[in-house]
Parts: C-alpha cells; sequence; structure tokens
DNA sequence: GAATCTTTTGAATACGTATGCAAGCTAGCA
DNA sequence: TGCTAGCTTGCATACGTATTCAAAAGATTC
C-alpha cells in the first residue's frame, strides 16, 4: 500500500516517505541524535566505538541519511546542475557522461536540465536554482545578463562550456573553436581544394558561428572569393546535413564544391552519407569533406573522418575546475575564458599528401 | 566575492548561497510568511491582488523558491533517479532524453545516476535514496531484494526498464525480448540462411538473455544445429562487436554463418562494419545481418539495418504509468510486468522476398 | 441589517539534520 | 593526587517552507 490515509488530513499529507530518522537510530542506539549525524559525517568527533553502534543501528533500522535535510542546514547540496541541449550530438552525449563520471566520483549528483523549446531561459534557470544546486555547467541555452546576476548574488557559480555571451563576464571553457575552423581551412587548401561549402549548425550557437568564421577568414586570407564558400544550414544535426546536402546541390551537381566542412562531426557525417549514397560520390577521391569534435563515431569505418578535436577530458576538467566546488575560499572571478587548443586528426577524407 | 569570513565561525558555514527567503518577500510585502508560500503555490487560497503583490516584491529580491525546504515538508522532492549504464549504447541515450522530457513536461527533475563500475548496487541506492527521490527508474545495474524492499518501505516507487530480476516482485517494463529474438530467427531462415552466429551483450543483462533465447529456441524449433549457432561477446558496445566478429571469424573465414544476429543495433553496425571493410564482404548478398532496438543511427544509409524495433515512447509512457507519481492513490502493486510487443523493421540488410 | 456560510489570513509548528556551546570525560604530566 | 589540555557528548537551536488551526474578513441570503 502506497498510500494510508489517516483519521484526518488530506491524502498527500500523510505518506511516510522518509523510513528512520537520525532520531530513531539514536533511540535504538542510545545515544543523542547529534552523535548520529556525526557517525555519517567523516572527519566529526566521535569515538570509533560509538560510531560502530550506531552504524549497526542505522543498518537494523534500514536508516539512510536525508540529503535534503543536511541541505537545509549545510546550505550544500552537493548537487550540480547541467544544461543539455542537442543529445542528437553525440558529442555531448561524450560531454555529459564526462561530467556525470567526475562529478559522481567526487561524491555529487547531477541534475540534468533539457533546454526545452518554448521556454525562456530564465525560467530554466529559475528551475534550476529552486533546487539549491551548488554550480551550474551551461552547454546549451544562452545566458541572460539578469541570471548570470542572480547566480552571482547568491553565490552560485556557473560556468558556460563550449558557448560565451559576448559583452558579458560569465566564466567560460571552450575549445579554440576559431583556430580549428583555421586548421580545416589550411587542410583543404593544401589538399589543393579551390572551392568549398560549409554546413553550418546552430545560428545561435556561438561555437558554430566561431568555427565558420575561423574557416572563412582562412580562406578569404588565401585569396579564395567568397563566392568560392557556400552555406548551408545543418542545425547541428545529422538529417539537417544530409538534407541540406540534398537539397543544395541535387538540383545542380555541378555546384558541388571541391570540399565540404561539416561544423561538427554528426553533421560531416550526414553529408558524407550524403554524397557517397545519393550522389554516387567517393571520398576523398572526387570530393573532400572535414568534421569537427572527434568524437569516436566519426572513426569507425564508413566514415574515417579528418576531423579537429576537441579534447573532451581537458574541456571538463578545466569546467570543474573553475567551478571550484571543493575549495572553500574558491572565488568566482569574472571573465575568466579558457580557451583549450583544438587539434587536427588525420584519417581518409582528406589527402595528408 | 565568493566567501566573506566572518567575524567567527568556520569557513564554510557563513556562505550566502539561497538570496532572499519567504519571510524577506512576506516584510517587503507587508504580508506574512504563509502568504509568501501560498502565492507560490498554485491552487492555494490567496486574494489575486495580494498575490500580485507578493510575486512583485518576490521579483524585486530576485526571490526564488527553496525547493529543498520545501521538499522537507511535504515530502515529495519533485525528482525522479534515472540510472544509467552503457551510454555507449545510443539507444539509452534516446531513452534518458525522453525521460527528461517527459519528467520535466511535469515539473520534475531528473537526478542522473550513471552506475559506476566498482560501486556495489546497494552503495548505488543508497546514494539515490539519500536524495529523496520520488522515484526511481533502473536503466542498468541489478536491483537486489534488500534494496527492493528498502525502496518499498520508504514508499519509493521504483520500476525497472527493459530488465528484470527473476523471482523477484519488482515492477517492471520491457520489451518483448524473447519474442523479438525469435522473430529475427525466422526472418534469417525465411532468407534461406541455415548458419549463425549471435553477438552477445551484457553477460548479466536479462535483455541480451532474453533475445538470445528467443532466437536460439526459434532456429532450434526449425531443426537448425546447436552446432550451427556460434556466439560472440560483443558487450553491448560497437568496438566490441567490431572486434569480437575479427577475433571470431578473421583466423577462419570459412567458419563464416550465413547470417549474424547483433543483439542490439549498436553491435550489428560494429559487425556490419568489420564484414564490409576488414572482410569486404556484401550485406546481404554474402551474409546477412540483423539488429534489435531500431536505433535512428541503424536507419542511415551505411547501414540501412533490419533490425526489431523497441518502441521507446510506449515503453517510456508505460513506465512514467507505472510509476505513479501523479497519483496519490496509487498503490505499488508487485510483481507487474509490462510487456511491450517488439516488431520487424525490414530494411536492406535481410532480403525480404 | 442581521445571520450564515465561504474565503482569506497570520501565528505557530513540524520536517530531519548540522553545529555552536558548555559540560563531561580521558589522558598526560608533574 | 591534582591539574590541564584535548576529545566527546548532548542540548538547544537554526535552516526555509508548508500546513493546520483559529480568527478575521467577505459574500450571500432573507
Amino acid at each position: 500500500m502506497r498510500i494510508r490515509p489517516g483519521v484526518k488530513g488530506t491524502l498527500s499529507t500523510n505518506r511516510k516517505r522518509s523510513g528512520a530518522t537520525s532520531i530513531d537510530v539514536a533511540a535504538l542506539a542510545g545515544v543523542s541524535q547529534s552523535a548520529v549525524s556525526r557517525a555519517f559525517t567523516p572527519g566529526s568527533s566521535i569515538t570509533k566505538e560509538k560510531q560502530r553502534l550506531i552504524l549497526e543501528a542505522a543498518r537494523k533500522l534500514n536508516y539512510v541519511p536525508n540529503s535534503i535535510a543536511s541541505s537545509l542546514t549545510t546550505k550544500r547540496s552537493n548537487t550540480v546542475a547541467v544544461i543539455l541541449g542537442n543529445l542528437d550530438n553525440p558529442f555531448y552525449v561524450h560531454v555529459l557522461r564526462a561530467f556525470i563520471d567526475a562529478l559522481q566520483g567526487q561524491g555529487r549528483q547531477v541534475f540534468t536540465f533539457s533546454s526545452q523549446h518554448g521556454e525562456t531561459t530564465d525560467e530554466l534557470i529559475n528551475r534550476v536554482l529552486r533546487y539549491q544546486v551548488d554550480g551550474v555547467i551551461l552547454t546549451a541555452a544562452q545566458l541572460s545578463t539578469r541570471m548570470a546576476n542572480i547566480c552571482h548574488d547568491r553565490d552560485v557559480p556557473i560556468v558556460l562550456f563550449n558557448r560565451y555571451v559576448p559583452g558579458s563576464d560569465a566564466s567560460v571553457v571552450r575549445c579554440n573553436n576559431v583556430e580549428g575552423g583555421r586548421l580545416m581551412a589550411e587542410a583543404f587548401l593544401a589538399a589543393g581544394a579551390r572551392s568549398f561549402a560549409m554546413i553550418k549548425g546552430d545560428p545561435m550557437g556561438t561555437t558554430s558561428q566561431d568555427r565558420v568564421r575561423g574557416f572563412t577568414e582562412c580562406l578569404l586570407d588565401h585569396g579564395i572569393g567568397r563566392g568560392d564558400i557556400a552555406e548551408i544550414e545543418g542545425a547541428s544535426v545529422y538529417d539537417g546535413a544530409f538534407h541540406g546536402v540534398l537539397e543544395r546541390f541535387g538540383p545542380d551537381r555541378s555546384a558541388l564544391p571541391d570540399a565540404i566542412f561539416g561544423v561538427n562531426d554528426i553533421m560531416a557525417m550526414g553529408a558524407m552519407d550524403a554524397l557517397r549514397h545519393r550522389f554516387g560520390l567517393r571520398i576523398p577521391e572526387d570530393i573532400l569533406v572535414g568534421g569537427f569534435d572527434d568524437i569516436p563515431e566519426a572513426a569507425r569505418w564508413p566514415y574515417r573522418l579528418t576531423t579537429v578535436r576537441q579534447p573532451i577530458d581537458l574541456m571538463v576538467d578545466a569546467t570543474l575546475d573553475m567551478l571550484g566546488l571543493d575549495d572553500p575560499t574558491h572565488v568566482i572571478e569574472p571573465g575568466i575564458d579558457r580557451l583549450i587548443p583544438s587539434q587536427m586528426v588525420w584519417r581518409d577524407t582528406i589527402p595528408s599528401n
């Protein structure tokens, strides 16, 4: 039975829900409630013997400490919010897992928030803050100035992962996306390409914008004309790239460029499949393709994609470091922008002479 | 500044962390704290006008209700734990997202737990229970009887997603994996295959076991000899299947069967890549391949995998329904086992005559 | 306008734990 | 033995909100 309606009172109030409390354990062990609390707090002042006694009593009662109650007094929930957008992009799946594993290793739990469409950022962050998280990692959604301020007022550190708000002083960890775009342009140029297409991601995302910018600037620097750089909207997903390529070049294949840059790997993979299986092209013989991220999937046989690596582990470490959850003296310095270098990964979709 | 050490007291105690409280808002609005609480509780007994006043005061103070404190009295945290294992399998990524979206739609937040290797289930569930979640969804890890009991004692509903504990009376939602394995066997047989290999997943997982069982039984029923059914350990991941196939048939390609059944899609994809790119085989001309799950990735051009669909949405809906979070009169009935039918999805890796 | 019923309001309390404080205790030392 | 310093221990209280109960205020009826 889940519910046991009392003689009086509303249905929803008198569920038990929380088994034994520290008071119950104290009673059984014949000690004070404080002692129980201390028995479960590492480094607390308590005798080994008494602790053993208490833990035994706790075990008998199936006692589990109530973190909610504990958070109320300590003002720390040992909880971190990870705000996610596009899980269709495997890169962010790997990112999520890296955060979960790292945070759990620190004894912290992860609240996973999806930035729903149709919800404003303010509503989102509000939802997050209600739960008194110790920190916020933003891998999606924009951060409004107002929200940055509220978090700052409440001493909740917040780090933007691979995105930034121009003109704000939020903490940021990101890959050097501009440089990465540039690297890819150079790779294409070195392979002899003279006409190009870019498949762009989220139009509002700085990540995509920066890669596009680095790529374009480098090409222009090398004398490529703007007319030789086509732009396709891929919306950061496989299908977007696949259909984007189809629609753009299906009607007129002679418009196909020498090289296509998918602004992330999953879109590069979509483009490759369209080029090969719908246009019958060979890669890299007929057309070059480059990606960005270096997700494990892009290394698999059908793709063997030449791409720019984002070092996830470094970025995750930097993010957690910047969050500074373990260091009580940690100070949130405004405007820190950790730029992690990107790195070319050569595989089979661009000949490396 | 994150920390402002007071005149006395330890460093960790006197952080502010929680901005304005309902008391502050009450003071500013000139009402009682109860009124503020009611202003933020939908359906509460409060005048429109007074509520407007309070919300305005709250806004001025950047007040955000403290769900932690609220949970303490209501005994509901509006929080659900989703316990994850193998995020390398895209199927579970899609599952996770489905749960996040659905739960957020209900105004609930998701705690994402990864079942770490080297951690016992008891430790895991303990961590979960500390946070007073309203429900637990288990997509990985075993559920010990002891833990099932503790959850039951505390009225925390727990649903096993696509797994079960034989002999226990835990609630289960799962795809009909046995039937699915059988469907795949029939498909292979109908295409004329007479020798087979299975790539198995997690040896401890009932999901893999059931699929293997359905597949094997059906083959035996049709007169196939045990010796014509090879077994390969794929560990539920792409690389496991890829290398499993390589190691099994690399030394002796003549041992290759007519058909290979990947117990999930991601392993079927790994097998396909090994067969094609390392053995130079054509699919389905030289060898048939079947999968299980019907993840979107398996429908992409390089694979176009014939597979058995697990209807994620139905399974997620059933799970949430069984959790019964919205219905205060909901009773956890023991031993419910919702078996969702699986369904053949024909694509290009098995000819459908 | 009085009487009744409904709605709104505030005071007080409870939720389960952590911690400051003072008292009790142990060990160490002369 | 007597005294001090350092540990342990229990008491009391605080954390921020929801809810109960009784009182007050409105609404409704005759």
